[in-house]
DNA sequence: TTAATATACGGAGGCAGCCTCCGATTGGCT
DNA sequence: AGCCAATCGGAGGCTGCCTCCGTATATTAA
């Protein structure tokens, strides 16, 4: 059985210090933001801060794992929800404004899904999982195109979420979200204004 | 009249040797290949690549300025085909392609098209000006929406690049390009399924 | 050819970040 | 109190960025 030891006082301090100081850090910085940084503002010495976490991306895991666990969380409550698509989008938005907390973050979850090996991938297999029964959902009921797949989908947010980090303002991924979903052809069907452009 | 002094002999050669293994660096390395190391390969000192190519930006934009140049002039090309809306699209798939050479290449060009002071956008204002044609052109006739803008089409295209990296295998950008044309929604009336050519 | 000089070269050196290793410290237990 | 395994901390080795300036050389004038 996975007896675990409980840690030592000053080790748990720490650890918790680290976490702390990381998700400053990163909110502020980016992914990128400097380790040494990090142990400095935790008030503790570097060996420490790599003892407890190994790599950079065992740090971000713990940190991102509860908000993984909240994205599938959402998905499986939406389900509750009576149209299909509008509930995908909805899913898919929210998750989009998580990835965009800092800087990376979509780059990051977007290797972490497609890359088996990444300390991630397993924090993101679940939510994964249950935005495939928005998906699926949605396809048996006749409103997404059939041909798509869940991770396609995934990926299409992701790089809505990062474009929309390259647009002025905010809600720029919302909007290319939009685009992306209702497509960039002018059609009959769907409402259009009457003017050509001058010229 | 700007008359420009010829270069020192020793200086032009330096300076074409440093281009060369920028390009076999970046290429192999992505846009955050060592400096150092193609300065070491150029068989050059640290301070010659420095004095010639100050930032890690215009060592780049010179090696880019002849690729943005050439999808201007492809745009332009383009506007003699006879579907504005096919031609927009193999624009953009060809623009794609150009930006998928090297890693980081996406971010960059996305950033320079955004970033009044990069020093690439001067490079890229030629080219967004040359395929707002093809944009204006398909508003006019009536085959793509006219609520889009080019900014947002670049957009979409350079997140279209940016994840085709993320999926296995080649074609990815392509595929989800059709994606983002097409639209997500499952719809009777639309012709031909998007999608790679699977054969 | 030689001398003078503007031009260009090269790498040492300072800085920051990554990560490892190991002697010093300390919490927890008897 | 005293022991020791668990934990700490940071020095040190490495890489990369970028600047500065003494040295070397291409070019031109004599």
């Amino acid at each position: 059985m996975t007896e675990v030891k409980p840690m030592r006082a000053d080790a748990r301090r720490n650890y918790e210090r680290l976490l702390e100081e990381a998700q400053r850090a990163f909110a502020e910085h980016g992914v990128e933001a400097s380790l040494e940084d990090i142990a400095r503002r935790a008030g503790v010495g570097i060996g420490t801060l790599y003892r407890h976490f190994p790599t950079r991306e065992a740090l971000l895991e713990t940190l991102l794992r509860a908000r993984f666990d909240a994205q599938a969380e959402r998905a499986r409550a939406l389900l509750a929800h009576a149209e299909p698509l509008a509930a995908l989008q909805a899913w898919l938005s929210g998750l989009g404004d998580a990835t965009g907390t800092f800087r990376g973050l979509v780059e990051l979850t977007a290797d972490a899904l497609s890359d088996e090996s990444s300390r991630l991938y397993a924090s993101c297999h679940a939510m994964r999982e249950a935005g495939s029964h928005l998906v699926e959902r949605a396809k048996r009921e006749g409103e997404l195109r059939p041909d798509v797949t869940t991770d396609e989908l995934l990926l299409l947010l992701h790089a809505a979420s990062w474009a929309g980090g390259h647009l002025p303002g905010p809600g720029g991924m919302q909007r290319l979200l939009a685009l992306v979903f209702e497509g960039l052809r002018a059609s009959e069907h769907r409402e259009k204004p009457a003017g050509a452009p001058a010229g």
